[in-house]
DNA sequence: GGTTTTGTGATACGAACGTACCACGAAGTT
DNA sequence: AACTTCGTGGTACGTTCGTATCACAAAACC
């Protein structure tokens, strides 16, 4: 029976079942048993391809990280045809509330990591959760090439802004998760204080 | 021996155990029978004033609450003797920064229940949870008093910018909990936005 | 072609967990 | 004084969980 196996991508789907059932009962309440009923595929196995929970656990943050980068990127990308640097911060920004079943399950689930990173120090060292994130190196250069175009307001700081914003997007997110907030809520909020951030759009053509 | 005994205190004693242990060691670690050593009981009087563990964590997350909202309010009461409402909407905000023990042990919890709240209809209903926040409505109205006191900048919608703020103070705090950011950094963050909002103090006076 | 590696299944094991049960002594009640 | 209620201890039960073990067939290798 066994063929040979790409094993980095038996660890992807298997990882994607964890990310699944993950996002349907919650990180707390997933067992290697319902991975493995979710994959399809016998508990031995997850056993096999991961050796231990917490590995699969890791591999699991690693792979909602990048997917979730990757969708960023794609957002701002195809927002970056819209003039003006604007429509792509509004797109970092709103691509990381949690508005579809996507972005519900990333926001669910990287609060999971990163309430149990408070813990367990093999998450807490994993870049994603450690790093000062690439998103607000992304942000600050964006707010930089605005204000280099003049569409900022003077007195904005680019880094303690960027700063701010992803953390008001993040707390967004968690209220609009768990029912406080409706995403529309969420980015009126969002979008009002870029509002204050940049130059009227009127005063700058005129 | 069974004198009687002060139910309601009895739960409480044991509540605050079960915040105790859950700082330490995380939410999702925390057994009945932690809970119970902790508060240097047996597990049969923690079954006995608590009958479910879902009931204690629903009294604890009740504590917490209420805890939590007693230290915010006296800081801002605290932070009233300085003039003007700047200091009390700082010390609102920054309080819910996790700078110490108290505070990073309800940020560590709180957001643990609101992660167990996505898949927990009991706990969504929580006020404490569900609420628009008594907090966004203590924040609005300072800063519609500053604002009738000409200290903010114009254009500022006072709702939407305590929306922001809480939403931001709290995702400045999980970055803080999770060692992505110093509480230092944090409070920069912070008090660049509100440098932002308000007026400069020096042509205020001047 | 024999042998080692690789993928897979089934199942067992020990620990921990939430809960339930049994017992008993001290207060309170009548 | 008899009886009931209340607080408490100890412990057992059934489940679930992560992990380990045994077994075995298909492929790869020499």
């Amino acid at each position: 029976m066994p063929k040979r196996v790409d094993h980095a991508e038996r660890r992807t789907e298997i990882a994607e079942a964890l990310v699944r059932v993950a996002g349907r009962r919650g990180l707390h309440a997933v067992g290697m048993r319902d991975v493995a009923a979710e994959a399809g595929v016998s508990l031995r196995l997850v056993q096999y391809y991961f050796q231990t929970k917490e590995k699969l656990l890791l591999f699991g943050l690693e792979l909602l990280a990048e997917r979730f980068g990757e969708r960023v990127s794609a957002r701002v990308q195809a927002a970056g045809d819209t003039p003006g640097p604007r429509a792509m911060i509004e797109a970092l920004l709103m691509a990381a509330l949690p508005t579809d079943d996507e972005s519900r399950t990333f926001h669910h689930l990287y609060t999971s990591y990163a309430v149990l990173a408070v813990n367990d120090p093999a998450l807490a060292a994993q870049p994603f959760i450690k790093n000062p994130d690439a998103a607000e190196d992304a942000l600050t250069e964006l707010l930089r090439q605005a204000q280099e175009a003049a569409l900022l307001e003077p007195g904005v700081d680019a880094r303690l802004e960027a700063a701010g914003l992803l953390a008001m997007s993040a707390g967004l997110g968690t209220g609009v998760l768990v029912g406080q907030r409706s995403p529309e809520s969420a980015s009126a909020v969002l979008g009002h204080h870029l509002n204050r951030i940049f130059r009227t759009g009127d005063a700058v053509s005129g």
